[in-house]
DNA sequence: TTTTAGAGATTGTATAGACAAGTAGCCTAG
DNA sequence: CTAGGCTACTTGTCTATACAATCTCTAAAA
């Protein structure tokens, strides 16, 4: 592992375990290099990546301060499984999987020039607290998986993608809209009619700048809540 | 300005001008050095700005490469105000200031230890093409910005911060959710009561950590769309 | 013809040093 | 007691260099 990934989890670690709360102030640049022994452009990069994570400003002359935590929800600014995204909250979660079958990508997603694209179609349905709250649909290219075959329940797919088939999943991009429900939502996650659907439609593009998958994931919109962190300039 | 920056806006023009288009590859870090006169790691900065925000990305061995762009909708990834958004896409826009009041920071926002907090109230109104679709409640600290007075029509609040008070605005947190429409809502959008709205409430810090201001943006929920590339790693 | 080896290009990581700019605190001159 | 200046500390920008890792392409070898 790299030097400032190291410094980097070492100082978020801490962060969260509490030792820097909320407006203390972080080792500053020298203090880190005596630290790690490392050059002062290194410890530069690991502060610089969890400025970018929003968890610590810098401020010049000063500092570099913790910024107040409340990240209890749902985070739509990083690629992030649901089955991670589970964990870090420490949630009761479930998923189930529905089905597997041989499709095309949805012409939602304007891939392509309305030339068909074979993908493999997963449906899972996701469970927080045991109660239905999201339902995905991923189209998988088969140019890129030509089959899916041991996907388990334990399994995530970028699990899959990345452990199991040596891919890299570098970044996505994603479309937020609220859509009404349709009959398989309501059927499925048991909705009165009056409940929208929050729907996320990304599209995954691997580290040498193929796309390997579009989702589409239908979250209940009245058990919907993101958290976003943003900077300007 | 810093050299970065510029070589990151010089950069930045060209793509949007079409001398790299999609999937071509930028120049590499040698070939910046030696156009800008500058060390590696400057022109790399400016290069990691562009990847940061989306518009090319990087593979090892291989190059720089731009990444298709249609940033045709609604970013919340940045802090960056209606008026920005609505130059930058090129629509019809028009804002109608409602009130000005004294007020106090809603509790919704959860700030401080239930003491009120003293702040002044702006509503306004926002079209686009000529439609109201987004009604924002500003929530402006008196701590920090004691009265607001110049506030024309023409001017943003962001613009009056920083332009006129000298302030800097340094990040924001957001939260994202769907909620019915309330009264107000549906008089002032002219809604029917079917369509819920997307609240989006941002706290919004200065480069000197202090809160500025709180923001409720609610959005009509059938014309909301929301853009957001992000990376994985 | 196919495979292998290597050279060249490109990005990634790391170091050491220099100066600029902003902040805070202390101490002295008035 | 106050105002100003000095100093130490911190972050921001920039340079020059080195080596590692990865990819592409070409040329030589089997």
């Amino acid at each position: 592992m790299n030097k400032y990934q190291i410094i980097h989890d070492e100082l978020l670690k801490e962060i969260n375990d509490g030792k820097y709360p909320n407006n203390a102030m972080l080792p500053s640049d020298f203090a880190l290099m005596n630290r790690y022994h490392v050059a002062r452009e290194t410890s530069r990069k690991a502060v610089a990546m969890l400025v970018d994570e929003g968890y610590v400003m810098r401020i010049k002359g000063r500092g570099t301060f913790v910024i107040n935590q409340n990240r209890y929800s749902f985070p739509i600014s990083h690629v992030e499984s649901y089955r991670e995204l589970a964990a870090r909250l420490k949630l009761n979660e479930r998923t189930q999987l529905l089905t597997i079958t041989d499709s095309e990508v949805p012409s939602v997603f304007e891939y392509g020039d309305d030339t068909p694209v074979p993908a493999t179609a997963v449906v899972r349905i996701r469970y927080l607290d045991n109660e239905p709250v999201i339902i995905d649909h991923d189209y998988v290219l088969k140019d890129v998986v030509p089959e899916i075959k041991k996907l388990s329940q334990s399994v995530s797919l970028f699990e899959l993608f990345e452990q199991q088939l040596g891919l890299v999943i570098s970044y996505a991009k994603k479309t937020i809209t609220v859509e009404p429900a349709n009959a398989t939502d309501r059927q499925l996650m048991g909705l009165a009619e009056s409940i929208p659907i929050v729907v996320i439609r990304s599209e995954t593009f691997l580290n040498d700048g193929r796309i390997i998958s579009f989702t589409e994931s239908r979250h209940r919109a009245d058990r919907f809540k993101s958290v976003e962190f943003s900077r300007r300039h």
